[in-house]
DNA sequence: GCCCAGGGAATCG
DNA sequence: CGATTCCATGGG
């Protein structure tokens, strides 16, 4: 299957593209800033940018984008240049994994901007999906910069600027104080991006787990969605008991170097079928 | 009231 | 090391 990709009008236009579901992709809780209006249109913003996205027969509209937007961002963002299909098929000699990649065939790795990751993710732990979403919002609305379309996620020198009863309004309870420490460490450079890009998957760990608050689990979701180092594989409890039940605790070899991806498709098997099977 | 939620820190032994 | 307990908050 080719992918064509142009632009009409004011719009890019994605034709063809395998692997690509918008729903199961900005709706499977790795971003947790993405809406649908009652047309099944999808709105948000990463990057402090602005998109409406949404499906028309075959072909993935992305409204009010030109050429140069989608290629120096989104095309990145989504991923786009990666063949799913291939890694499905090859993970696919798994029985289990078959099944899984299945129904979660039209997951995306979404590149993230790092720090909306991190802050995310620490604000994810020990949380539920809905109120997860609720705290970020009153996040950006209260620290974030207002433009077309809603507001840009805060940045770590403005969090870093504030003070623990500034992060209040949250209602994030013992994880403002994560938020805080986090910040004040991205925004001072005591985080190297360089480790996190290129280090050695348990180097760029290690480096993360530098913020209070962040512990193994929380460290590969942020690579996973943040530095697109999908060999990073976030185990929630969700994928332990998948693993249990499925694989007896042990990642099958098929999945070697695609965990992330891998992990995404059983998350969202796990979730779907409540493991009921 | 109780339990749980895309965990992690602190405090044990 | 591994195992427990506590952490804020809100929904079921």
């Amino acid at each position: 299957m080719s992918t064509k990709i142009y632009t009409q009008g004011n719009d890019t236009i994605i034709e063809g593209i395998d692997c690509f579901s918008i729903e199961d992709t900005l709706d499977c809780g790795q971003a947790f800033r993405w809406q649908a209006d009652e047309r099944g249109h999808w709105h948000g913003i990463a990057s402090g940018r602005y998109l409406e996205i949404y499906k028309e027969n075959d072909r993935v509209i992305l409204k009010n984008t030109s050429e140069s937007d989608f290629e120096s961002f989104w095309r990145g963002y989504f991923d786009i240049d990666r063949s799913y299909a291939e890694i499905i098929e090859k993970i696919s000699t798994n029985d289990t994994l078959k099944k899984a990649s299945n129904v979660g065939r039209g997951i995306r790795i979404l590149k993230q901007e790092p720090w909306e990751a991190v802050c995310s993710f620490i604000i994810s732990q020990n949380n539920n999906i809905p109120r997860i979403k609720w705290i970020i919002t009153r996040l950006c609305e209260n620290f974030g910069e207002r433009i077309d379309g809603g507001y840009t996620f805060p940045t770590a020198q403005r969090i870093a600027a504030l003070s623990l009863e500034d992060l209040g309004v949250l209602r994030s309870g013992f994880r403002a104080k994560y938020i805080l420490d986090g910040a004040k460490k991205y925004a001072n450079g005591e985080i190297s991006e360089e480790i996190l890009y290129n280090g050695d998957i348990d180097a760029a760990r290690s480096e993360l787990e530098k913020i209070k608050g962040v512990g193994p689990k929380v460290a590969d979701c942020v690579l996973l969605f943040g530095y697109g180092r999908i060999e990073a594989f976030p185990r929630d409890v969700w994928i332990k008991r998948a693993m249990e039940k499925l694989f007896d605790g042990k990642l099958p070899d098929e999945a070697a170097g695609y965990e992330g991806i891998v992990q995404q498709y059983l998350f969202h098997y796990a979730r779907k079928t409540k493991l009921d099977i």
